[in-house]
RNA sequence: UGGCCCAUGGUGUAAUUGGCAACACAGCUGGUUUUGGUCCAGUCGUUCUAGGUUCGAGUCCUAGUGGGCCAACCA
């Protein structure tokens, strides 16, 4: 059996080559770093199912690892929350790490690098340092404190971690190069002061090292042989590495950082900055607002972690700019809630329908597919009276020979029930539809077997009996930004892109079998879309959160008209 | 006035490493359908530009063009 050779990203390439080059499968680890300063979004799915996934591929274990080297933004809830996240995402870690374990291995090595000369205690303001920087196109110049003697040093920076200092009084730096082209090299910060209690090591520390100085030492010495991380740090890689240089051993596993491009979604934002943004000026509420593109936003609003893991697949990681519609991420949403998803009926935008000729008073039950796509899913019964809802949209007056629904005169067959034909229908002062009547064919009975039953009938509407429905909240979205990539515009903010009709809360009616729906219930309400229960449903209120719409094939052929 | 990264259909990614440019989504056509859903069949369309190396270049080289990143005691 010949198999094609397996596509492979260019992240896997730099790992077979490894492979090849000298690296036992075996040795392979991986790592996924969060900061825990805020939630997940997609943009960090991407990057958790790159890495697990990695794991995954080659059998290495891959660790979760809080990059939490600055007191003033951390807190354990979000670190409750991401581990929450991931999960979810269906992954498991390896070892759960902190860099904050590290604190004193880090501070022993930077003793290590004051005594060899490598590394001095800068007295200045953060104003006079970067003064000093220079820019891209200029060399900066050293600052006056860099040639203290190693005694000197070593005083000074046990001064700093015992508290002897005001923050911002000084700070340790790396002596590389004020000359080097790479800003990042011309003497980086490995630690500042900060009078801080960490959400971990509480007030144990005043001195907190900077993300360079942590993060390649971590990975070295959790041993992860890839380190990836987005494109922006790129340029911290020379640094990554000559931090690297200064402690390595021979026989140990030597990290190498490599970089791939953040994923951008459109008609919104990946910044933990501007969802914050977003969340403390309330333009949604919460960080799990169901329009929030973070893991816990699109939970809420009903889309499965399949459905996303599924969507990070496809999309696949490279090195280039990118903006990837949203509507990708609806069609893998669509494509598994399809799969799953229960069908039922509810009404969002009510319009009443008489039968005329099916008696008062009467109720019967008619038999409706529970998953047309799977067999195993079953019926259930649904009631059917004289008196049904149907949606608005669903009849007109006159309309053309496209329009495969209800019409004056006109038959259509109710889902799961008989073929009916409008009569009449009643206006109210301002010429508003608020009633149809219709009659019915009782020999048309879906299911019933009978000729009539079988005749076919250009549309089929869903409805629900008015008596027996039970009214539901529908939470309805729209994108959160009227731009596809608000964030992106040098003249403009983002916040001037927000979508004020994001958000449209309706009553809706809903099939009796729904009653007692759970949290986190995935339907789809046939004909409209797909809807999940909502947290702040009740059992006296029911609450839905509109996933996602059905592709609408109608509103493009109306939309030409 | 510098260094570095990137460039493949509308979008996102592939291309057996120099050998017939493919996959998914979107679009369009048709079929099936008691969801204008699903499913099925078909179809449209691509290597930034100019040189060079080579029997052969999306892939290598040079130049250009375009986009991005780099001057936080953030990560």
């Amino acid at each position: 059996m010949s198999e094609a050779r397996e596509a492979l990203n260019f992240l896997e390439h730099i790992i077979e080559d490894d492979l090849e080059n000298g690296y036992q499968k075996s040795q392979l680890r991986f790592r996924f770093p969060p900061e825990p300063n805020g939630y997940l979004h997609i943009g960090h799915a991407s990057s958790i199912c790159l890495n697990f996934g990695l794991g995954l591929k080659y059998g290495a274990p891959v660790n979760l690892r809080f990059d939490d080297t600055n007191p003033a933004k951390e807190e354990t809830a979000y670190v409750e929350a991401i581990k929450k996240d991931v999960k979810w995402l269906g992954f498991s870690w390896d070892t759960e790490r902190y860099a904050s374990d590290y604190f004193q291995q880090l501070y022993d090595w930077a003793v290590q690098l004051i005594e060899g000369g490598k590394a001095y205690v800068d007295s200045q303001s953060s104003e006079e340092m970067a003064e000093q920087k220079g820019t891209p196109t200029e060399v900066g110049t050293n600052s006056p404190f860099r040639n203290r003697t190693v005694a000197e040093n070593l005083a000074l920076f046990s001064g700093m971690k015992k508290g002897d200092f005001e923050e911002g009084t000084h700070v340790l730096r790396a002596k590389i190069d004020m000359g080097a082209p790479n800003m990042l090299m011309r003497d980086p910060i490995m630690y500042r002061i900060l009078n801080k209690a960490h959400h971990r090591t509480n007030t144990d520390w005043c001195i907190y090292p900077m993300y360079d100085w942590a993060h390649g030492e971590s990975d070295y010495l959790e041993q992860v042989t890839h380190s990836l991380c987005t494109l922006e740090f790129l340029p911290h890689r020379e640094l990554y590495d000559w931090f690297l240089d200064q402690i390595y051993e021979a026989d140990k596993v030597r990290p190498k950082q490599r970089e791939f491009a953040r994923r951008n979604l459109s008609h919104t934002v990946v910044s933990k900055r501007k969802l914050l943004q977003l969340v403390e000026n309330n333009v949604v509420n919460g960080w799990d607002d169901p329009r929030m593109p973070t893991i816990s936003g699109l939970r809420r609003r009903g889309y499965t972690p399949e459905s996303i893991v599924a969507f990070a697949d496809t999309i696949g990681i490279a090195k280039r700019e990118n903006l990837i519609d949203v509507s990708l991420l609806e069609f893998h949403v669509r494509d598994h809630l399809n799969k799953i998803a229960p069908r039922v009926m509810g009404v969002l935008n009510p319009l009443k329908l008489v039968i005329t000729n099916y008696p008062e008073g009467k109720e019967e039950y008619v038999t409706a597919e529970n998953n047309p796509g799977d067999s195993d899913a079953g019926f259930r019964e649904v009631p059917f009276s004289r008196e049904l809802y149907i949606e608005k949209e669903d009849f007109k007056e006159e309309a053309n020979r496209k329009f495969f629904r209800l019409k004056l005169g006109g038959e259509v067959r109710l889902k799961n029930g008989y073929i009916i034909k409008a009569e009449s229908c009643t206006k109210d002062t301002e010429g508003n539809i608020i009633e149809v009547q219709c009659t019915y064919d009782p020999k048309s009975k879906s299911g019933s077997g009978t000729e009539e039953s079988l005749r076919k009938v250009k549309g089929t509407l869903h409805w629900v009996s008015i008596s027996h429905a039970i009214s539901a909240e529908v939470r309805l979205y729209d994108r959160l930004f009227t731009d596809e990539s608000p964030d992106t515009h040098k003249d403009k903010d983002f916040m001037d892109f927000v979508n004020p009709d994001s958000l449209q809360v309706i009553t809706a009616y809903v099939e009796p079998s729904l009653k007692n729906a759970k949290e986190q219930d995935r339907v789809q309400f046939q004909r409209m879309g797909y809807f999940c229960v909502d947290r702040d449903s009740t059992p006296d209120k029911l609450v839905f959160n509109k996933t996602v719409g059905l592709r609408d094939t109608w509103a493009k052929i109306a939309e030409k008209a």
